[in-house]
DNA sequence: TAGGACTCAACC
DNA sequence: GTTGAGTCCTAT
């Protein structure tokens, strides 16, 4: 049938899009298509707005709410622009992600449009390869140059690209880029990524992994929905075992998504995985360049590339054509998003998995609880690991009574910790100690006066970095120069640092043996991709003795000749009444203790703890995983926490404290009242003055009957707030500051 | 009376 | 979010 004999309120209807603008504020709006555009659901096009231009969505016909302006008011849209149309799925996504935590769709659909600048932007790129001048004529060459032009080959690449295959540094090759011994070339931006091959190496499985892989492969192949709960201990080899379902994805030709929590984490994987299939994933993470994350953005789009490995953000691209989504280490906090729109990449995978209808994989030697019940009321398939690949032991786990064995005044480590390493130097094995704590020391302050270092921006402390001679808010980033003099009293040489971190370990074991080699290990020191790789090259290499590191070094990692594990505080994150502080603990701690005795030689792991009794520390030292669970879930039963009941937090914020107090307690006075849900507050917020803006909290907890959402929605839409106060809805919270 | 600071509604 | 219109105020 012809376009002319479809009836006219058709024609008209195909005439006139709603489109959902990238603007927050804004609502969605109606446009005309102009004669000969063609645009379908999911269209990514620029539309006129008052003088200027703006990004929409085409968005499926009455799924976004709003009065149908006169057609009169129509404009025409400008231009519809070249990606590929958002997926039906992915809009399904957007949808449930805006709706779940609250957020405007304009901020959800921003993560999938604007993470790249992939819509404009250059289409070309700068590539290089070696230009066939042998350095002789040019004069010296370097060992290092002499490497590059020995084995680049025909090898083209960005110069990332290239120091990676030839193993010299990125300084080198810009210096034969200005020799003329490496030549630019222009090459168009959406060239595709090599192949990986499902089968480049086969590894050996035991029967435990054969089992999962079995399970797995087959929900890929079966093309539904299914969840997956992958219960692992460390060192189990749950890498290895969920390849076979990401080369099951390959073979079907379709894409595979692997999200990982850390930057810091992908250098490790890409190694593996390119072992596996030859050829390394796409990234995906903030640190890449534009060119590159619009050829990322682009490839993902098209279908070109196949499995890619990302943070967080990575879940909301356009695949073209998803198969399977895998969560590494999905326990992990940092899958929270804890600004602009505060998801958890851990749920909303499964829902993305839901909506495109394949399997997920949720893989952790600690589950979170939330995860740990659907799994064993049935809800996702549960997945077990039960031992260590290889024979190995898991580590025994001792405690170190601090109020017994008491470290020396200004000093962290107590006596059997300190034989622990002592051993460990003298075999030349490898000891890790784990603080959760950045710089030198939490808090300075002056010997004369007692004044204390604090941000001006925010209520914290400025804590001590000695590596960078800074004082530094690990909340806004604000870092000074530590003065002379006290700038209270004006004494010289007064100020004393107060607790530990892990500079100041790293200071404590080099007092203690002056020949050991110690490495701090934190985003400080392992910040970028390239300075992880170089840790875990010297590492392994053993070139280093002992690791001091933060919660970056509790998982991952896997060194062979690490055998002995100190947690230097391992009370620390039971302070402060967190309401998910006990299984963080559980979860670190048993993360860091899997460090050790990966290789042939078994490890040991000393838990220094004021609290020997607390029912976490005694799990851990039990080596009773089951009873932590236990315990843990009783206590949120009775609280009404997560997975039986649920929490959300309200800040409500404002450069002006009486502002930011009096818009609290209007909303405080106009508070819903229901019996499944009860409200907390307003309070300050613990961090009552972050950025500079003040922070008043409600903490709103509910039954699973209730409907959190709308319940808060309502009340919120109730209540105009004046122009400097922001409303922030954080649905689960995992911060509580 | 021109120009600046500010508020406010519309933008399709 | 941005913009332009409208309002009020102040410096000349």
């Amino acid at each position: 049938m012809d376009i002319q004999d479809l009836p006219l309120y058709v024609t008209v209807s195909m005439n006139r899009v709603r489109l959902l603008i990238l603007n927050a504020a804004l609502g969605p709006l109606d446009y005309k298509v102009a004669e000969g555009m063609h645009v379908k659901p999911g269209s990514v096009v620029i539309a006129p707005l008052g003088p200027r231009q703006v990004t929409g969505i085409v968005w499926d016909e009455g799924r976004l709410p709003g009065a149908l302006v006169d057609a009169s008011k129509l404009r025409v849209l400008r231009e519809v622009v070249d990606v590929p149309p958002l997926s039906q799925p992915l809009r399904r996504l957007i949808e449930w992600t805006a709706d779940y935590y609250c957020a405007a769709l304009a901020s959800v659909a921003r993560m999938v449009l604007s993470s790249g600048g992939a819509l404009g932007g250059p289409t070309t790129m700068t590539e290089y390869r070696l230009s066939g001048a042998d350095g002789k004529e040019t004069g010296r060459l370097t060992a290092q140059r002499k490497l590059a032009l020995e084995t680049l080959g025909s090898e083209q690449g960005t110069i990332r690209e290239l120091a990676g295959i030839s193993g010299v540094s990125d300084g080198v090759l810009r210096g034969m880029v200005g020799a003329g011994l490496i030549e630019p070339v222009t090459v168009a931006i959406d060239r595709p990524y090599p192949p990986a091959n499902p089968d480049f190496h086969q590894p050996a499985l035991s029967p435990d992994q054969m089992d999962v892989v079995t399970h797995l492969v087959t929900a890929v192949s079966a093309r539904a929905f299914e969840p997956f709960l992958l219960d692992g201990v460390t060192g189990s080899g749950k890498t290895e075992t969920y390849f076979e379902p990401v080369a099951e994805a390959i073979r079907m030709d379709r894409q595979v998504l692997v999200l990982l929590p850390e930057i810091a984490l992908t250098e490790n994987f890409l190694t593996r995985f390119e072992q596996r299939f030859g050829t390394p994933p796409v990234q995906w993470h903030s640190s890449l360049k534009s060119t590159e994350r619009r050829r990322a953005w682009r490839a993902i789009a098209s279908g070109n590339a196949q499995v890619i490995v990302g943070a967080r953000s990575a879940l909301f691209l356009p695949y073209a054509d998803l198969g399977l989504i895998v969560v590494d280490e999905a326990h992990e906090v940092s899958f929270k998003q804890d600004d602009g729109v505060r998801y958890n990449a851990r749920d909303v995978s499964v829902m993305r998995a839901h909506f495109e209808k394949i399997p997920v994989v949720l893989a952790s030697a600690t589950p979170a609880l939330e995860s740990l019940h659907m799994a064993n009321s049935g809800t996702y398939t549960k997945l077990v690991l039960p031992s260590r690949f290889g024979g190995a032991e898991l580590p025994e786990i001792k405690l170190v009574d601090l109020t017994i064995e008491k470290p020396a005044a200004g000093r962290w480590l107590a006596a059997p910790l300190i034989e622990g390493l002592e051993k460990r130097l003298a075999l030349g094995e490898q000891s890790l100690l784990f603080l959760n704590r950045r710089g030198y020391a939490p808090l300075t302050l002056c010997r004369n006066c007692g004044h204390r270092f604090q941000c001006p921006n925010c209520s914290a402390w400025l804590v001590e970095h000695r590596l960078s001679a800074r004082l530094a808010c690990h909340h806004c980033g604000l870092e000074t120069k530590p003065p002379a003099t006290c700038p209270e009293c004006g004494e010289a040489e007064c100020l004393v640092a107060c607790g530990p971190g892990v500079e100041r370990i790293a200071d404590e074991v080099t007092e203690l043996f002056p020949e050991a080699r110690v490495a701090v290990a934190t985003s400080d020191t392992l910040g970028s991709p390239e300075r992880a790789a170089e840790f875990i090259a010297q590492a392994e290499a053993k070139a280093i003795d002992v690791i001091v590191g933060t919660q970056l070094v509790t998982k991952g990692f896997h060194f062979p000749e690490l055998t002995l594990v100190g947690v230097v505080d391992a009370d620390l994150g039971l302070e402060g009444g967190d309401l998910r502080a006990a299984e963080r603990t559980y979860q670190q701690v048993a993360q860091v203790a899997g460090r050790a005795g990966r290789g042939a030689k078994p490890g040991e792991v000393l838990l220094q703890t004021r609290h020997p009794d607390a029912p976490v520390i005694a799990a851990l030292a039990d080596g009773d995983r089951d009873a932590f669970y236990a315990a843990e879930t009783e206590a949120r039963r009775d609280a009404g926490a997560p997975p039986f009941g649920r929490w959300a937090a309200i800040i409500i914020s404002s450069e002006d404290e009486r502002e930011a107090r009096a818009a609290a307690a209007r909303l405080g006075d106009n508070r819903p009242v229901q019996d499944d849900l009860y409200i907390l507050g307003p309070a300050p917020a613990p961090l009552a003055l972050l950025r500079n803006r003040f922070r008043y909290r409600f903490l709103v907890n509910a039954r699973r009957s209730a409907n959190l959402q709308s319940t808060l929605r309502d009340w919120l839409e109730r209540q105009d707030f004046p122009p400097g106060v922001r409303v922030g809805v954080d649905i689960d919270p995992y911060s509580f500051v």
